[in-house]
DNA sequence: TCAAAAGTGTTATAAATACACCCATGC
DNA sequence: GCATGGGTGTATTTATAACACTTTTGA
């Protein structure tokens, strides 16, 4: 396991005094590699398991702009849209153990006490598009990577608990906010806008009925037949009107009276 | 304005050393007396703004537990579901000058200064009977009393805020949470449920529709003709059926496809 | 000409929505 | 009898959902 240098550490003890004790930020950013949602996870210099990127905030920043920073730092991904799905503090969430079980951690007792502390965690999520996804792991980490949702149940801590979370929320505010714009390229097929949906819905859907229903909401803009050569029927090219896809977003709910 | 006595300030200081530093819990609780949805206010003894009911979190509790607590030590009212609906800490959420602006708080100035703080807070809403919505002030404060959401524009620190917060989201949450059985009495009749609806919805509803939609869910058992006098044609009194409303809450979203 | 994937159409059912009409009560 | 609020029915439109059919491509 990689140590610390001193300065490094001397580095750490004055970012760690300028945040809130006991409350951190966990981001879990998904992206749609064509075929299923992914979500990078982070691998610390001095620890072997991986997390979901996450920091601490700073005294004079606010809640949301810590979750952009941290998840800068971490992966160097930027400009992304961040909305909550949960605050986690049971009184369970306390892991000293697994943290400082770790015997070569390579921190002073005062950073392993800080940092071992029992803390309340604000879950954010966000979208990012797949071509704006590469990753560069930050400063105290040794490696930055992108895993599919479903093979994100070996998390560290209770991250794989956010995790799921995360992908609840996404689920339910697919027809509230535009996901859309943030998930896909200037142009795609709608074969490949089924996949996503498939993605995140966990399911199936029908080619049909899902091809009526987007055409029909007029949020797609057609502009051409096909860009390259494909192994069968060429699929048509496509592009979000933004516009009318903003409007369409379900701001009103159907109680049936 | 009252002033606490050295064994109080004693008292709450020792309170304060067990506390998580800098976050915080507030309550939005709603109840419907008939007319509109309402919300209990608190007032402390050393101020003359009403707050919602907040408070902090022990270092060896969970924000669950530390949010109905809190409830309870301010306004008497227990076993109630609660569910989050944000947490709160822009940069701007520092309310240091509203707070300490008040010349005789009577606090000593390590209390002043652990309270007021640069905070985040952790919004919580929960629902309750009218009947068992009676409040009891704790022993830091003057009063409670239940106000008209309508008239929560005037709250301290951002608290007006949170609340239209939290009524959006028991909007959201109307149809995928069992509501009714936190809002209604044993029995009701279909006017009453239509004007809960009303209110939370802050919208007027079809009565025929409504009607249609609700017997037609079957959540509603019919026990009998009315139990009053009434000035008009007596409504028809149902209550609940537990099993069926519970299933009839939607976890799966429409999408058409 | 065949498989595979893309694109289109048809139909049955259920839900949403707008109303019109009748009923029971107190005055 | 009539105003008022409670209760019921009907008709139109729209959405959901299942599925059959056609088209285009490369091999």
């Amino acid at each position: 396991m990689a140590q610390f240098t001193k300065e490094t550490i001397a580095l750490i003890r004055e970012e760690l005094k300028k945040c809130i004790p006991q409350l951190s930020i966990n981001c879990v950013i998904f992206r749609f590699d064509g075929e299923a949602l992914q979500i990078p996870v982070v691998q610390p210099m001095n620890a072997d398991a991986w997390s979901i990127p996450g920091g601490y905030v700073y005294q004079k920043e606010g809640i949301h702009d810590a979750a952009k920073r941290i998840l800068f730092e971490q992966t160097q991904m930027d400009n992304l849209i961040l909305s909550q799905f949960g605050t986690f503090g049971s009184a369970e969430r306390e892991f000293s153990k697994e943290i400082s079980g770790h015997t070569n951690l390579g921190f002073p007792k005062d950073i392993i006490d800080w940092i071992s502390q029992r803390f309340v965690t604000i879950g954010y999520y966000s979208i990012v598009q797949l071509k704006k996804s590469k990753l560069k792991p930050g400063l105290f980490f040794k490696e930055v990577k992108w895993i599919d949702i479903n093979d994100a149940d070996k998390l560290a801590l209770d991250h794989s608990v956010l995790v799921s979370e995360a992908v609840q929320t996404l689920r339910a505010e697919l027809q509230s906010r535009p996901l859309l714009s943030s998930f896909m390229p200037e142009t795609f097929t709608l074969p490949e806008l089924q996949k996503l949906y498939e993605a995140i819905l966990g399911r199936p859907v029908d080619r049909g009925n899902f091809r009526q229903r987007m055409l029909k909401s007029n949020i797609l803009i057609k502009i051409g037949p096909t860009r390259e050569k494909t192994k069968n029927r060429p699929p048509i090219l496509y592009r979000l009107d933004h516009k009318v896809y903003l409007d369409s977003l379900t701001h009103d709910i159907k109680y049936g009276f």
